[in-house]
DNA sequence: GTGCTGCAAGATTTCCATGA
DNA sequence: TCATGGAAATCTTGCAGCAC
């Protein structure tokens, strides 16, 4: 019998203060003469700067993050999957949550047996720094269409969120060491800045900001290269050294004044992500091929009949289970259409076809799920 | 029978002294 | 300052006992 494993989102929005404070608060807190504090600079609540991040732990919180609705909220998750997923024992998953609620961080409750159901306490604020803004300051305000709500309400961030591929997600849950775990999630953040914010080509983390980062007796070079190297299935991982570090930097780049800092450590890290690893620039592209697919389908089935999906829906539903799942049933559809169409009389063709109209996104929702939940299984 | 908790052993992480 | 090894601290795990 194959080991149960829980299914997660495809695409996973977290907070990036939530990445700085499990990789590990910045100990060097002098900049330039003055001083510069990560858990006042992300506005991090004291309960999770007050918690020890163990690697279980970690591992349960981004499992968390990676299951729940909207609200935060786990409607039923299973402690041995959930304990199958992040590689660890059933009791250690139980004590974590004793400990997640006295931190104040999560509430659950047993339902039956080993499932139970989790929510994530103050889920907008603590895990995706949103935070509402008041009426009177909105209308003062620019912000992006992802930043309002279906109640057009508007949001502020602090230090912002990023979005985390499921196949990174599942990466980070089968690292077992907890200092290759912590450099990865420091190394998300600043592709998240540095990339995606700042539109730089890569992310760097100097040797300064690495050692400074990770525990004092695990903070030198030849270590934090050997962790480097086994991160090559999350990231492409460039180490740069003396000459090469200088001239590749320089040379090929007009670096800002935080850069050229890095580059006087003389030993830097590169990371990037590529292909399905990059969450957002994964969204993208799927968002303009699901349309594409769906275009096609809706040209075959027209000698059929007529069916409406929007623009959006088709968006949502590329979003949630893979351009690779989508294309996968719109196939079988057009197939099983084509085969009943052959095979079986008018009787059992008409009210197939009448299904598909009523209203297709559910058609398709449901057929798309039963392939994504034997995908997770097969992982 | 089920779920929770304390305990102890083993595993892992962290600290610290030391030498290069 | 860096790298290392041994010691100490902490985490993880399974078992046993208790309450319901």
């Amino acid at each position: 019998m194959s080991i149960q494993k829980l299914a997660l989102k495809r695409h996973t929005l977290i907070a990036n203060k939530l990445l700085i404070v499990m990789s590990g608060l910045n100990r060097e807190t002098k900049r330039d003469n003055s001083y510069y504090y990560e858990k006042h600079s992300f506005g991090l609540a004291k309960n999770f700067v007050d918690i020890k991040w163990t690697g279980s732990l970690m591992k349960q919180i981004l499992a968390y993050v990676a299951k729940c609705n909207s609200q935060g909220h786990i409607s039923i998750i299973s402690e041995q999957e959930l304990a199958n997923t992040i590689q660890c024992s059933v009791r250690t998953v139980q004590n974590n949550n004793k400990l997640l609620e006295d931190y104040d961080i999560i509430r659950w409750d047993r339902l039956w047996g080993d499932y139970i159901q989790v929510s994530l306490n103050n889920y907008l604020e603590d895990f995706l720094d949103l935070h509402i803004k008041e009426a009177a300051d909105a209308q003062n305000i620019s912000y992006t269409p992802e930043m309002l709500d279906k109640d057009h309400n508007t949001y502020t961030s602090k230090g912002g969120y990023t979005s985390v591929s499921m196949e990174v997600i599942y990466q980070l849950l089968a690292i077992k060491n907890i200092n290759m775990l912590r450099l990865a999630l420091r190394a998300l953040y600043v592709y998240e800045s540095d990339v995606n914010v700042k539109k730089d080509s890569e992310a760097l983390l100097s040797y300064t900001e690495v050692k400074h980062i990770l525990p004092k007796y695990i903070g030198y070079k030849a270590a934090i290269k050997e962790m480097a190297s086994k991160l090559s299935k999350i990231f492409r991982i460039d180490v740069l050294e003396k000459d090469d570090c200088v001239k590749t930097l320089l040379e090929e780049k007009q670096p800002r004044k935080s850069i050229i800092e890095k580059i006087k450590d003389g030993f830097i890290l590169s990371f990037n992500l590529t292909g399905a690893h990059d969450s957002k620039k994964q969204k993208e592209i799927e968002k303009i091929r699901g349309e594409h697919a769906f275009a096609q389908f809706k040209n075959f089935f027209k000698s059929f009949g007529h069916y409406s999906i929007k623009k959006e829906d088709i968006h949502s539903i590329v979003h949630e289970f893979g351009l690779d799942i989508i294309e996968k049933s719109l196939t079988s559809v057009q197939r099983y259409l084509q085969q009943t169409y052959i095979e079986e009389s008018m009787d059992a063709f008409r009210p197939l076809v009448h299904e598909m109209e009523s209203n297709f996104f559910t058609y398709i929702r449901k057929i798309a799920n039963g392939y994504y939940q034997a995908k997770i299984n097969a992982l």
